[in-house]
DNA sequence: CTGGAAGCTGTGAATTTCCTGAGAAACGCA
DNA sequence: TGCGTTTCTCAGGAAATTCACAGCTTCCAG
């Protein structure tokens, strides 16, 4: 009845460890609003989440909670990101690490980071984005269950996270980020209806104060790329949102 | 926490939690004649309701009453809704909360809220949409799920709530989203008459002021796409209302 | 058999929702 | 810096949906 599935509840496929329990994951921000949009979204995907918001609290918490990952802001009040991420080594030594950082303050310092299989993403964020990456890094790591998934497939259409490609019936389709974002979300819950909120919630960051049309504008282009000609595989449904199915159904 | 389905002697599927109790819901709104309906239709569902009138009692109940959903007005006399929503996080952090809100509020403040997996319906809404909306919250916030859940079944004839999918005998039948929400309050009352009051009441919203005969009109059309040709399955109790029952019978 | 009540449905208009072209602004890269 | 790409706003138009109205049919009581 409550056995543990590896269906989560969207009923996509979900990351597990390799005794089952689910991920673990140590969000760290000093802002609030933050810690909360992202525990909320990655609870959401089944995940187990601890947060903290400054470098103290981090590497106690890390230290008895054993994260399989850690989301980590580069700037916190009491110590430097590095400093941080120094004292995380120490108590996990192989646990990976995804950066949140400021747009203007990446390349110099991040850069070195990311070498160790580490990641990064700049604030503001899409949700989809740092979902993405985490699961990529937890994947890479070894601490979950099913490797090397990343793949997702619908109909004659496939979709690769790791190398971005998108094909239909085998033709390479180019896509911008935006659309790959767009695309991935739609991919991870087929046949399911998709309101133009949780879409603008999940795809775009969570700053976007725009029209809320840039959802219909960008599912008008993915159209124009997915399905241009052939049999349609993203469906408005009026009044509840967008879905996307096989084709042949 | 995760639900499971049983069905009553009336045959009707309803939720229920792993220890065979019933859920548990919190209604918080400002407004009586809202928490009022609103416990009424639920506690139809079976449901345990309380419900409060500000953010505070909303807190203070939560912590005692532990829900299992909450539905939470955004605007409310003594605490921003996202106050609200941070507190009861705080006392429980993976209950899915269901947000009211104006129409015209839509675009500014839910941005964020759908991303964890919470949902939100606008006022004025329809009681179909709510416990509907709740009940996808409540599945979905369960470690078990199974995919069936989301189908009604009467005859040969189904309605996916998440896909928004209609078929008869195999064939895909388009809805509209009124016709859609009514259908599934059939569906989800097989063999019961409903009355025409009844039905207003529950699909369409609580401020309708309009004639009456839309149940007419739209019971009309939903005969024209379901019964088409076929064995009638929708009918009619002269003085008392309408009944769906699969088509054998 | 008949009249009224209840229910059914065609017509059409108002409204809502969605789609998409055009262009401005922002961005990324050389 | 300059150029091509990407993102996004705006607005017009197309299409779908909702609903009122009114005439018609069906049912039933007397």
């Amino acid at each position: 009845m409550c056995a543990m599935t590896t269906t989560s509840p969207q009923g996509r496929t979900e990351l597990l460890r390799p005794d089952g329990s689910p991920v673990r994951v140590l969000v760290v921000d000093d802002e609030l609003s933050i810690t909360e949009l992202l525990s909320m979204a990655l609870r959401y995907e089944g995940w187990q989440i601890r947060s903290a918001g400054d470098g103290t609290g981090a590497v106690q918490t890390a230290r008895e909670f054993r994260p399989d990952a850690v989301v980590l802001d580069m700037m916190l009040p009491d110590m430097d990101g590095l400093a941080v991420l120094g004292r995380l080594r120490r108590e996990l030594p192989d646990v990976p690490v995804l950066f949140l950082t400021a747009k203007d303050a990446v390349e110099d310092r991040i850069a070195g980071l990311t070498a160790g299989g580490d990641d990064y993403v700049t604030k503001p964020f899409s949700l989809e984005e740092v979902v993405a990456r985490l699961r990529g890094l937890i994947r890479r790591s070894g601490a979950a269950d099913r490797r090397s998934d990343s793949v997702l497939v619908v109909g004659d259409l496939t979709l690769d996270e790791d190398s971005h490609e998108v094909s239909r019936a085998g033709e390479g389709i180019h896509l911008t980020a935006t659309e790959f974002e767009l695309l991935r979300f739609l991919m991870r819950n087929p046949r399911r209806v998709l309101s133009k909120a949780q879409i603008l919630d999940r795809v775009w960051s969570y700053d976007f104060g725009g029209q809320a049309n840039v959802v219909e504008l960008y599912i008008s282009y993915l159209r124009r790329k997915i399905d241009a000609g052939r049999e349609p595989m993203i469906h408005t449904r009026r009044g509840a949102g967008y879905l996307i199915k096989p084709a042949v159904s």
